[in-house]
DNA sequence: CCCATATAGTTCAGATTGAAAACTAATTGG
DNA sequence: CCAATTAGTTTTCAATCTGAACTATATGGG
């Protein structure tokens, strides 16, 4: 017999039940809601919400926050929201910045740092080192602050296997099958550290943290062109784990070659390396390229305005083929893309106007607000949803 | 309070174990597993395997199929089974035919019927009312054969809206936003009708019925070129229930312009209409066309060979995007290119290593055996898998 | 100032359900 | 014919929700 499912057991109800409170509690965040409240949110009875609350209270991940005083009859509830008290380290290695966030249960940033760092051609260890410090200061921060470290998020920019924290594949690192120590720069944490895909991060960032709506594609553009895809608001990842790989779209049969072996792939016309070459902008530093970049595009130069259409031209294409595959509505522009986007949105428009008219609302393509801290919020908020999703398991193996 | 999920109550703990059961039976349905042998599967005990399985046989989904005598020891178990006296009706319409099918609850087709008919342009009524004829032909066969048919699936060659009975577009028959009424097919159905697309629908046949692995992608080439993505055994629609539009897919950025208004689809390189012309077949009825094709590409005529031999090549440049953008692993050819695959499939898999090397393994490139009851299969099986999924809902209102 | 009213939250009986263990049923093989 | 073995049922128990009754704490009119 050949099975998956497990079995309903009448525990089960209140595993799920830990979670709909938790949830609900989360996604009033701003509203402190009190038991009642939960109750009527979720459909459940004030008695079970009152029991529920009572466990997740004792487990400390949510914190009552006084009375309310609304100037209404009857008696005040007390506000419940996610503990302050308990926070998530986000952390983020790419090519050429480190970068480290304490979030709290609520999602709150209460402490970032970023560090430039050539990690480019590095090896895992030195990287993992400097990194290392960088989560020392986190720690530092949640002790002073009075934050119990639950777990951590780690993003990097290439495709990796979280259950054996292994990067298969960061080709703009110089990485291949790298096995990661994650765990070493939170020894204390109960939850651990969980290893992600810097585009799928920063996706779900936008989509937690940022006003990202439940479906969209998100569009990273680094040094290579990556993609994370949140249905239903939730990421998918495709069987294999790679789904969104919008950079190895073919957007040119006659294309030139790329990097990957194929032919014509969007990364060609649309990576920051095929931008910079045809925008004429010398060697340098990525942050000095861009400067000089945006310094030409200001200045109405032809090259730069031509090499930034073309990319615009060539990604409305993959967005326009994409949204028919996958029926994406809307997209988020972040990284490179959303520096340029004063310059590349116009060109994006008008290829998808012309490649697949009707499709998407202008207004759908937006681009996002977070920046950098999107990656760490979202490399963070993965093991803050999966503790709201999972409270029970929590509970049991409670860090006091 | 915005909330979305139900509240976990007691009895949701029995809704799931139910469709537990009748899941594992139906995935062992040759094995006509015993209830020991279905507690060990699910991991349930012996007593609620026993109570769940009393409901389902009492409800007539399940029957109990005699004793077993394999020569081991101890008492014999009852054999179970899905009730081969319980069926669902699918149902096609298609450009150039309309087809039914009578399905029971185990899969099993036990009578189907096709008929020619030219129905691109006519009116949805009058081919409902046609479908309403090879409807009751199937009824007949019901009766007859002693089945109560339960519900009905109908697969149309278009976008539909599943809640509304609404075929909202439907290009080669040319319908557009045409409200339909398929209850009336099947008016004595407790489960009603539902309307399905014609890609989709072939898509989950080759999931449950034919050879399709767990994740994959169908690509139907009839008149239009359509897709069913099947992610997790589960087909994937997309938020807008509109996902697997292969046939739209950019695959050359100067090339002609699509029916859908847009610029290089593969649909105008791939579409039957696009193959029939560059081979230069005179017009004539679909199944003349497609017997000449075959005639000059075993005649190694060079036009025909050249026609096909492009169509496999953008097929290939839109299946490597698509395998990057989803992370598909593998790809059924159904319909039209099921027909021509001897020929395309050598240049689909060229296009392939040229385009996305190493993507996709030359041997998960298969061609669909199930034919059009692939089709039928899917739709009915839509109804069965329902049941499946929430026995307890057909259990309340079961009928005698 | 007091009490009716309203709202928050708790307590407790009742129902549903699966686990575990003991039990009954049916078969094989020595 | 009986021990061994496997299938399936019955019984007891614990978990957990609902619903109703109850306690706690506020507002506001007389």
């Amino acid at each position: 017999m050949n099975e998956q499912a497990a079995p309903g057991r009448v525990g089960d109800v209140r595993r799920r039940n830990l979670s709909l409170v938790l949830d609900s509690i989360a996604r009033n965040g701003d509203a402190k809601p009190s038991r009642a409240q939960v109750a009527a949110g979720t459909g459940l009875t004030k008695a079970a919400v009152s029991s529920l609350v009572a466990d997740l209270v004792e487990s400390g991940l949510v914190s009552e926050v006084g009375l309310y005083r609304d100037g209404e009859r009857g008696r005040p509830g007390q506000g419940l929201e996610l503990s302050s008290r308990r926070g998530v380290v986000g952390m983020e290695i790419n090519v050429d910045y480190l970068a480290v966030g304490l979030v709290d249960l609520g999602g709150s940033l209460r402490f970032s740092s970023t560090v430039e760092s050539r990690n480019r051609g590095l090896k895992p260890g030195a990287v993992m080192e400097k990194l290392g410090e960088l989560a020392s200061q986190a720690k530092a921060a949640a002790t002073s602050a009075g934050i119990t470290i639950l777990g951590g998020g780690l993003a990097v920019p290439g495709l990796v296997d979280e259950q054996r924290n292994i990067v298969l594949s960061a080709p703009n690192l110089h990485w291949e099958h790298e096995q990661l120590n994650p765990q070493a720069l939170l020894e204390d944490a109960p939850l651990g550290v969980r290893l992600s895909n810097e585009a799928n991060s920063a996706a779900l960032g936008e989509l937690w943290y940022g006003d990202g709506p439940a479906d969209f594609l998100y569009v990273s553009g680094e040094v290579g062109v990556g993609g994370g895809v949140i249905i239903g608001s939730e990421l998918y990842t495709g069987p294999g784990g790679s789904a969104g790989e919008l950079g190895h779209i073919v957007v040119h049969p006659e294309g030139p070659s790329c990097s990957c072996g194929g032919v014509g792939c969007l990364e060609t016309f649309a990576g920051q390396e095929a931008i910079f070459e045809a925008a004429r902008i010398p060697e340098g530093s990525l942050g000095r390229r861009t400067e000089l970049l945006l310094a030409a595009l200001a200045a109405d130069e032809p090259h730069a305005k031509r090499a930034v259409r073309d990319a615009g031209r060539y990604l409305g294409i993959a967005l326009a083929s994409s949204a028919r595959l996958m029926d994406i509505e809307a997209v988020v522009l972040g990284g490179h893309f959303a520096v340029l986007a004063d310059w590349l949105k116009p060109a994006v428009l008008s290829s998808l106007e012309r490649y697949a008219p009707g499709l998407l609302e202008p207004e759908s393509l937006t681009v996002s607000r977070l920046e950098h801290s999107g990656t760490l919020l979202g490399a963070a908020g993965q093991v803050i949803r999966a503790v709201i999703e999972s409270p029970f398991e929590f509970i049991l193996g409670k860090p006091a």
